[in-house]
RNA sequence: AGCGAGGUGGGGAAGCUAGGUUAUCCCGGCGGGCUCAUAACCCGCAGAUCAGUGGUUCAAAUCCACUCCUCGCUACCA
């Protein structure tokens, strides 16, 4: 029993997530915070919308809508999509509340009192006819190396090199398409240089589980040296910098979605007044902090987050765990939402239910490279491993009680020496799958659940219980039981994999109250009787192959013009 | 360009950190069994010189070097 604090990386809010962004970071953390739930830990899953900056102002510009409105209808609209999901979020809220906005200018009035914000101008592309401010991204013109004419502002497309802002020929403002100038701008920075050594004791220490690339890539930067990071934007969407002389200026979008963890942890204890209780999960030394994270903002959390907790000497926990995850790709692609490349998570659900694609994608977790995700691949670990492995066992076991003991058993039956060992094997794959868990290897977790019903099906063959039933019912009917005792363990063990259908299962077959409150653990023991379970409806349905290609290009055909991926 | 990651039977994935019997799993192909079950399940067979070359070692898919190919990243895109 220990107490953990799980986060998923906040989704950037202008656009919905997709599934390659789904299994990384959400996924992986819900299915690691329903496991130690049920081992009793004292869990707290929180995350939320990542919705300032540019991109989201751009975004809703386009959309026709004032930013708030814009950022509101995202937010809920993904905040319903991982209810759907079944992300088991304590708290899944928003950098726009209020107790964020609070924490953050605090926070940052803080580090600035420790002498880690310093101010400093620079010169940054400024379009006259919108008056503002833009990111480079925002900026494009010719290439001064290759001549390509759509470069970006910080590098270009068409031969892949960095470009200072100074060099970039005709720089256009993307929004209006009008010319951009640079105008000199102050902004306020963060002195990460400063806590370089701590950062470096911090990542070498052995208290702390990184994935391997997080690891190396997170130490290879510090080799080179850590660079200050800009603070503030001229930017009206956003966290109003608190530092004296900032007027109209934003905090920068990052450097305030990573302190979401703490404000939605303060948040979720003022929601269930207890407005101290926050302090556990963020100060108690014995607390355990995980981030589920893509290989993608891999530095934000080993280095930058730690480096901003680090420079309020309050004694803030640092992570202890932070696993990142290689990129999905989508049929040999990367995904892509202008070149409609992949699923989103909101298709995903009109395609099939949220469990399929948990299941799949868990068992596709890119955990040692990038992975191809194809829809092939998902027809066939629905159809084979749910339905025919999984599914089928179920059945077969439930419709065998029916027929050898009339769905009721008064007591343990006497098992002979083949069924024991049967139920010690899946006892230990029990143990086996929790401590996959624990070292996070959850595709291996996953493949060995269902490895747990290939067993059960095999041994099913071996033994033949219809025949037995004929010369030997009792054998027949203890074979029945050890197999029953299977598809319960399954019951828990798909629990943080496939929520809806371990609730169905354990319905059907469990004990009373929830699997939460039964827990991981006592699964491994007997069932209280008299045990009655009824025959019920197949957990899963198979997938045509056409039907969920027509469904793709169905929603492919553009007549959803109110989806903005 | 620099840095990083990967190249495993027809397809998709493990294994590689701590080298060691016939390289694992799923799909597909072929043959068989069973017929309790959702035309499902189980067994067997064929098919890989683990990208290539060289090296270390008694022993390498696993370690080292180089080459070829693919992809990603390069921090003011979240």
């Amino acid at each position: 029993m220990a107490r953990w604090l799980i986060t998923s990386a906040w989704p950037y809010s202008s656009v919905t997530p997709h599934l390659g962004n789904m299994v990384g970071s959400i996924l992986s953390g819900d299915v690691i915070a329903r496991y130690l739930r049920l081992k009793g830990n004292d869990v707290l899953y929180v995350s939320g919308s990542d919705e300032h900056g540019t991109p989201v102002e751009v975004e809703a510009l386009k959309a026709n809508l004032s930013v708030k409105e814009f950022a509101d209808k995202n937010h809920n609209k993904i905040k319903t999509l991982f209810e759907r999901w079944k992300i088991s979020y304590d708290n899944y809220t928003r950098t726009e509340n209020p107790t964020h906005i609070n924490f953050v200018q605090d926070f940052y009035l803080k580090l600035q009192k420790n002498g880690y914000v310093y101010e400093s101008t620079e010169k940054v592309h400024y379009c006259d006819k919108d008056g503002r401010f833009l990111p480079d991204r925002f900026v494009e013109g010719e290439c001064p190396f290759c001549g390509f004419k759509n470069a970006r502002g910080d590098q270009c497309d068409g031969c892949g090199r960095p470009i200072e802002p100074e060099s970039l020929i005709s720089p256009i403002c993307v929004i209006c398409h009008s010319p951009v100038h640079l105008k000199e701008t102050k902004q306020w920075f963060f002195d990460l240089p400063k806590l370089e050594n701590e950062i470096k004791a911090y990542l070498m220490s052995k208290s702390i589980h990184l994935s391997d690339i997080a690891r190396s890539f997170s130490l290879k930067l510090v080799e080179e040296g850590l660079k200050p990071r800009s603070l503030t934007r001229d930017s009206k969407w956003g966290i109003p910098a608190p530092f004296e002389g900032a007027q109209g200026k934003t905090i920068y979008v990052w450097m305030e979605a990573v302190l979401g963890y703490v404000s939605a942890t303060m948040e979720y204890f003022k929601n269930i007044g207890d407005p101290t209780g926050w302090r556990k999960f963020w100060f108690e030394k014995d607390t355990k902090c995980a981030y589920f994270i893509g290989k993608d903002n891999i530095p934000f959390h080993t280095l930058i987050l730690p480096a901003l907790l680090l420079g309020t000497r309050e004694g803030y926990n640092l992570p202890s765990v932070v696993e990142s995850t290689d990129f999905l790709m989508f049929e040999g692609q990367k995904f892509s939402k202008s070149r409609r490349i992949g699923i989103w998570i909101d298709e995903a659900l009109e395609i099939a239910p949220a469990d399929y694609w948990r299941y799949t994608l868990l068992s596709l977790r890119p955990e040692g490279g990038d992975v191809n995700f194809k829809l092939d691949s998902f027809i066939e670990k629905v159809n084979n491993d749910l339905n025919n492995v999984l599914g089928n066992l179920v059945n077969r076991t439930v419709v065998s009680f029916e027929k050898f003991c009339g769905s009721r058993l008064r007591a343990k039956p006497r098992l002979d020496g083949d069924t024991e060992k049967f139920i010690d094997s899946f006892l230990m794959r029990h143990d086996e799958i929790g401590s996959l868990y624990e070292s996070f290897k959850i595709q291996h977790a996953v493949k060995t659940t269902i490895l747990q019903a290939v067993e059960g099906n095999r041994f099913l063959n071996e033994k033949e219980p219809w025949k037995l039933f004929k010369t030997d019912r009792e054998r027949a009917i203890s074979i029945t039981y050890s197999l029953l005792r299977l598809i319960r363990l399954l019951a828990i063990e798909l629990y943080p994999i496939t929520p809806a259908i371990s609730e169905t299962l354990w319905d059907n077959i469990g004990e009373q109250g929830t699997i939460l409150s039964y827990g991981w653990d006592k699964a491994k023991e007997d069932f209280n009787y008299p045990l009655q379970i009824q025959r019920f409806p197949p957990l899963f349905k198979k997938l045509s192959r056409e039907e969920v290609i027509n469904k793709l290009e169905e929603l492919r055909s553009g007549g959803r013009a109110e989806w903005t991926h």
